[in-house]
DNA sequence: CGGGTTTGACCGGCGC
DNA sequence: GCGCCGGTCAAACCCG
């Protein structure tokens, strides 16, 4: 299962998205959002002992993007063109009890009948065993979702990591429960869900198919509970911090599913122009977020101001 | 025996 | 309407 020893990789990627929105943003702000990333985050990082690699992969940016496009084209879209929804409210998911809230796509704060993923992560406690998953998914599953009600998709924020291992060791827990193959790509794609039953969160893990030495690991959602343990001497991953922690309406950003996406796509993009569109989803957010100072970043509820470089 | 993985089947949405 | 494809289910299997 988890295999691997801390992973070493030789250098890191990150990317983010907040597919539950997917508002339009201009053909540059994809490269400007990693840029602006890169530059606020990986100081932070650092501090891991992650060697982050100038975002210049243009290729697997784009690459990445085209991904996220066909998601959002493909079924999806419709839950995109709202507004923030979540499962685990809990801001940091620290220690949260599982709440949130989710707003419909005209943006108001009612909550769609389809919505499952929230209600149940937040009212029961599925006493399922582990390998009854399927009793209790975190989303309506296709035999009693109705039609018409559309599949409620949490943030996303993936990481593009030079791996010698597929699923890296982020500090949680995860149960494989699929595995695709990916069209256009030699490697399989797989599916985990955290073994935290209250937990919604999932991963999708597949190698690049132009550099087979490169993971892109898909975070979807957000987790309402401690990581169960830190690799790396105690110091927890990169990868549990963006995946565990982020909190949406701190500093997600937009990618446009426009057909000019592509072109803003270059290492010589600069972070002078447009900065990437925060969510502040104030509406739809639980309580704990809105304590959360945006400059706090991604990593903010757990590396410790002092701990930072900037 | 409990927990995780494998893998074929199934489902829903989109494009044609 | 049909086929494609991503995502998920769940039975079977594996492992400690």
């Amino acid at each position: 299962m988890e295999d691997k020893e801390g992973p070493d990789p030789a250098g890191t990627e990150f990317k983010s998205d907040s597919s539950s929105s997917w508002t339009l943003a201009g053909p540059d702000s994809v490269s400007d959002s990693i840029n602006y990333f890169f530059d606020r985050e990986s100081s932070i990082l650092s501090e891991f002992g992650w060697n982050i690699l100038q975002p210049d992969h243009a290729d697997e940016i784009e690459r990445f993007c085209e991904l996220n496009r066909t998601d959002a084209s493909r079924g999806l879209a419709g839950n995109f063109s709202g507004s923030q929804s979540q499962s685990c409210g809990a801001a940091g998911g620290v220690g949260g009890s599982c709440s949130g809230a989710a707003s419909n796509p005209d943006g108001s704060a009612e909550l769609p009948t389809s919505n499952p993923s929230v209600s149940s992560s937040s009212s029961e406690d599925p006493p399922e065993k582990s390998t009854g998953f399927g009793g209790k998914p975190p989303e309506i599953p296709s035999k009693v979702r109705k039609k018409g009600q559309k599949r409620i998709r949490q943030p996303r924020f993936a990481f593009m990591t030079k791996s010698e291992v597929d699923h890296l060791e982020d500090g949680y827990r995860w149960r494989k429960y699929g595995q695709k193959a990916v069209k256009n790509s030699p490697f399989p794609r797989s599916y985990y869900r955290c073994t935290n039953s209250k937990c919604i969160v999932k991963k999708r893990v597949e190698r690049s198919s132009e550099d087979p030495t490169i993971v892109i690991t898909t975070y979807e959602g957000q987790h309402c509970h401690h990581s169960v343990g830190f690799p790396r001497g105690g110091l927890i991953s990169h990868e549990a911090a963006f995946a565990g922690q982020f909190t949406p309406g701190v500093s997600q950003f937009y990618y446009s599913q426009g057909a000019q996406l592509h072109r803003g796509i270059s290492p010589s993009t600069t972070q002078s122009q447009q900065l990437p569109i925060e969510v502040r989803e104030s509406r739809a957010l639980p309580e704990p977020t809105s304590q959360l100072p945006k400059d706090e970043g991604l990593l903010g509820d757990i590396v410790p101001p002092g701990m930072r470089k900037t």
